[in-house]
DNA sequence: GGATTCATGTAAGAGGTTACATGATTAT
DNA sequence: ATAATCATGTAACCTCTTACATGAATCC
């Protein structure tokens, strides 16, 4: 399965609150996820096109009196649910995680989506996982470097796990809605 | 100012303990910086050749009875030059450090380089630089979700702070070389 | 007889950056 | 006058990935 870069999945999520045409667009991202995305106009424009071309966008042109006139975007179901099943994902890897997740947060805040710390839980569990497998390798491990590196690695999971549980949590619960299923048991 | 991509300088780095044919620096890779470094077969023959196109290695065939001939591969002073300042050189950006600083510590134990506890220092210098840029920013931001990013930046900062100091400079003290200078007072 | 190791590469494509290109309007 | 804002794109290039291509020797 060919996994469509997170970039993409960011420009569907600047379309969810209303159609916006590219620079709208950019002034969104510049403004709102500033210190967490940033897209070049080329690289914008490009892929805006691409994702039309895949059917998850579709744009129509709208000519203006004394502006240059502007393609407007709007998302088609198909978009919008691909949007929807990106946001839900926790990320795979940790170098995506700042990135990535950290976008993911932002679309629960500005949306006001639910499910905000099933996501953070979600996610948790995976750094959980990693961090075990980390741990059973550090035990057998001879070699000093090796062991440098999955100390390092361990490290960084663990400092995430906690910034997810106590930082992420507690913006959720302040600012995101998402507190839904905080009784669902878990296996 | 063009720079190389880090990947390049490992390759470099392979040819400090000597000559070695393509397949040859694949197995090392694997073997010594496996949690660490990969590089496909592919880019590695890429790479060589753009090496030597750039000068900062040469080549010689080397013709073998009973296997298939192999290109063997040695450094120029221009290439060993390359690597040496490198190596010394912190890393910039924080999603590098990963990759690209980790390897550095690698070659200063595998080539037993001096000045591997001064490289943790000038990177911890460029970490805490970062970390009072990361503070001022956060003490200002009104956003919610802003004020979210720059915690989880300041965060991850201090913790690379905290594991350079500790784990980075306990395993040059064991292993590498680079006690030199530790006397030189700090400004 | 079949898999692994040894050994080297090319080609196509994906994702992203940098540079280039245009042109009217509005604010200073 | 000139700089910034509005508005959209193309072209070239770079790094890296994936797939393709070859072929002998040795191990099981």
């Amino acid at each position: 399965m060919k996994t469509r870069p997170s970039t993409e999945f960011v420009l569907l999520g600047t379309l969810m609150s209303g159609s916006k045409h590219g620079y709208e667009i950019m002034q969104f991202l510049e403004s709102a996820l500033e210190p967490t995305w940033y897209v070049s106009t080329s690289q914008l424009y490009t892929l805006l096109k691409r994702l039309e071309q895949n059917g998850l966008l579709y744009s129509s042109m709208e000519t203006q009196s004394t502006r240059p006139s502007k393609r407007v975007f709007f998302l088609t179901n198909e978009g919008e649910k691909a949007f929807i099943d990106w946001v839900h994902r926790p990320t795979e890897h940790v170098r995506d995680f700042r990135n990535e997740f950290i976008s993911k947060l932002f679309f629960f805040h500005n949306l006001s989506l639910e499910g905000g710390t099933d996501l953070i839980d979600a996610q948790v569990e995976i750094l959980e996982q990693l961090k075990n497998r980390l741990q059973e390798r550090g035990k057998t491990e001879q070699d000093p470097f090796n062991s440098l590196v999955y100390g390092y690695k361990l490290d960084t999971v663990k400092n995430l796990i906690r910034w997810l549980s106590l930082q992420a949590i507690a913006f959720m619960g302040k600012d995101g809605k998402g507190r839904q299923g905080v009784d669902k048991p878990r296996e």
